[in-house]
DNA sequence: ATCAGCATGTAAGGCGTTACATGATTCA
DNA sequence: TGAATCATGTAACGCCTTACATGCTGAT
């Protein structure tokens, strides 16, 4: 498994759920996963091959239908890479927000353009948190099949991130207009 | 300004209120930026370097005390760059949390893997809350000097957030217990 | 004298985004 | 019939991380 190409573990973790097409994939992490995790065909395609090369993943091609599909299934020596990842106690937490850049170096500019910087923020934190409150609201009517309590927690981590940062709109905003 | 290279910006906004070599850009970024924005000198250097080129900084050596030192300084050029870079109303706020992915693939493994994940974020959030409380306290000294209430939200943003992390991890931790 | 920190860079290699290329299927 | 979506890939290009290379300064 390549050392520092992380869409790896995503694919495997995935897989360990249930067989999937590079196309699937690509549907997952447009979804709930996306809020932490994202990944692109260009990223997707050549991952699945290498690591068919690996052994990590088997493809069966199947053409029901009429319609050439690739579905990938996750090996025992994927699934052993996948459970020593989970079991590494490093990780890295990456946050590259724009936003904050412009708010930290909003000195440069007039104040009234950091407001409508946080106004931009907030709007977009509003929609995110209505989607995140959807994820939610479905998955407490499955919680009790596999794996949906782990998916479970990671919207309920969302949610309560979102939040958070609408508190904080509304105070950066306060002391934007108040100082 | 290349396009797709955000170290420029990130530079502009530093070099704006001060002075600064490539070195001291470093330290910056090691520092409470470090929350929202990294760096590496094979990243600013070279960006320095071609900032330079296009005219958006400009260098002044220095060799006082014997020592090379290069203080890099904002062009008129440069901070025009920064103010229209600061006016766009698009940003792109990317996340990328390996702690969510165990998470989320965490029925993989035994519930206590889980568990321990949880256990290694909130001892990482309590560290990283310590230092920005830190720095909290240390910008309300100095609040009225210009641009540290900038400075002074982006913090706010960070202990906002990350005390939402540990509502989250104590929520996480009873579910994975109870359930 | 030695070691940590100051200070500036270069090079390799990997990874990811974006755009391109192609074609089938389904639904209105 | 046309548009949207399904489906698989490749190629170019750029960016960043990591490691390397070099040497000075200040404190113990």
């Amino acid at each position: 498994m390549a050392k520092d190409r992380k869409i790896d573990v995503v694919i495997l973790g995935l897989l360990f759920h249930e067989d999937l097409t590079g196309y699937d994939i690509k549907k997952r992490l447009d979804g709930a996963i996306g809020f932490f995790w994202k990944g692109s065909f260009g990223n997707i395609y050549p991952a699945l091959a290498s690591m068919e090369k690996e052994g990590l993943v088997t493809r069966k091609d199947s053409k029901a239908g009429g319609r050439e599909k690739i579905f990938y299934h996750i090996t025992k020596q994927g699934t052993k890479a996948l459970q020593a990842w989970l079991q590494e106690e490093q990780f890295s937490n990456e946050l590259r927000y724009e936003t904050l850049l412009k708010l930290h170096f909003g000195g440069a500019v007039d104040r009234s353009v950091t407001i409508r910087n946080i106004e931009i923020f907030e709007e977009d934190v509003k929609r995110n948190l209505a989607v995140l409150n959807m994820y939610k609201e479905n998955l407490e009517k499955v919680l009790d099949e596999a794996d949906h309590i782990h998916y479970y927690l990671t919207v309920l981590f969302g949610i309560e991130t979102y939040e958070a940062y609408l508190r904080w709109c509304k105070k950066a905003m306060k002391i934007m207009k108040e100082n």
